[in-house]
DNA sequence: GTAGCTGCAAACAATTTGCACACCG
DNA sequence: CGGTGTGCAAATTGTTTGCAGCTAC
């Protein structure tokens, strides 16, 4: 956590936001030291940690700001609470849609994959319109172990479980 | 809503609940009622307003007790609230593990439509250990408008939508 | 100079917990 | 009777809002 690019970033401007500040800055900065999804609390504990000063406040409104302007996604943990990641700038690419991806996150570490899934995309949207359903969305998360927090080699007790 | 059912069910047993309460049976009573997902609030708000009287606390302590022993589903919609709904008869089969199974959950009026999706459980679980995650789980919700709540005919704005 | 951005503290909503009392078995 | 369930009120937790002051432009 080297206060390393805690500087305002130029490349900033479309939707929203017209200002450059610092805590801006410091924010889409640790976000961006993030390989994985984390709270709006993780997130401000982590820039305090490291000597930052933002509110608790700001770390929500910003976050906010991103995820409506398509710039971060944002899932909701089992315990419903919102975290958040940079898009990957890839996604950001046409719309201001962020393309179609969704993330295996970590369990332990919250360090997340992006994946790609058009056979579920597909499978949606086929059994939605089989029972009538229009104006389909859906939400997908994969949770588990990465590679390194997973047990050695042992038999893992469960290969998949489900909620939802 | 007439008062229906609202009388001890002889017929619950199993996991947790040893005793048989007027208030479980009323709870379980205005669930049946439902025919989608409703939260701990618009159910307590349900039973309160068809003249029942049972405590909020008691509401979320037996919806809990409920989706632990697999007679219920949760899921948790954009906000982050939970939302309860009784297992079909037909999930609750072998395991107290709930089988497997999602919703097609429509916005409007909450009614659902349970699936079974072996592709989409096969797709995560091929994703996830392709990234070399294990203990995998996910959460997998579909909302949309059910056939009664969708406009006429008309072209669809957009047939599919993504977050996550 | 001024509107946008901050941040503190208070407001809020959903859910949980402590504890005394009621009721099922 | 005895212990499981209940329910009220208070405590928690995550997130939002009001409003005064600071600052980028």
């Amino acid at each position: 956590m080297s206060s390393a690019t805690t500087a305002r970033d130029p490349s900033r401007a479309t939707t929203g936001r017209v200002r450059n500040t610092r805590q801006a800055a410091t924010i889409e900065d640790v976000l961006r030291e993030q390989d994985g999804f984390r709270s709006a609390q993780q997130l401000h504990a982590a820039i305090v940690a490291s000597g930052g000063k933002v509110g608790l406040t700001t770390v929500y409104r910003y976050l906010n700001t991103l995820a409506e302007s398509g710039r971060a996604d944002v899932v909701h943990n089992a315990e419903g609470e919102a975290q958040f990641r940079l898009c990957g700038e890839a996604a950001v690419a046409e719309h201001s849609d962020a393309g179609h991806h969704h993330h295996i996150v970590c369990r332990v570490c919250g360090r997340s994959v992006e994946v790609s899934g058009p056979e579920v995309e597909a499978w949606a949207e086929r059994v939605a319109a089989a029972a009538g359903y229009t104006e389909v969305t859906h939400t997908l998360e994969v949770f588990g172990r990465c590679p390194e927090h997973s047990p050695r080699r042992a038999a893992p007790k469960r290969t998949a479980t489900h909620r939802g």
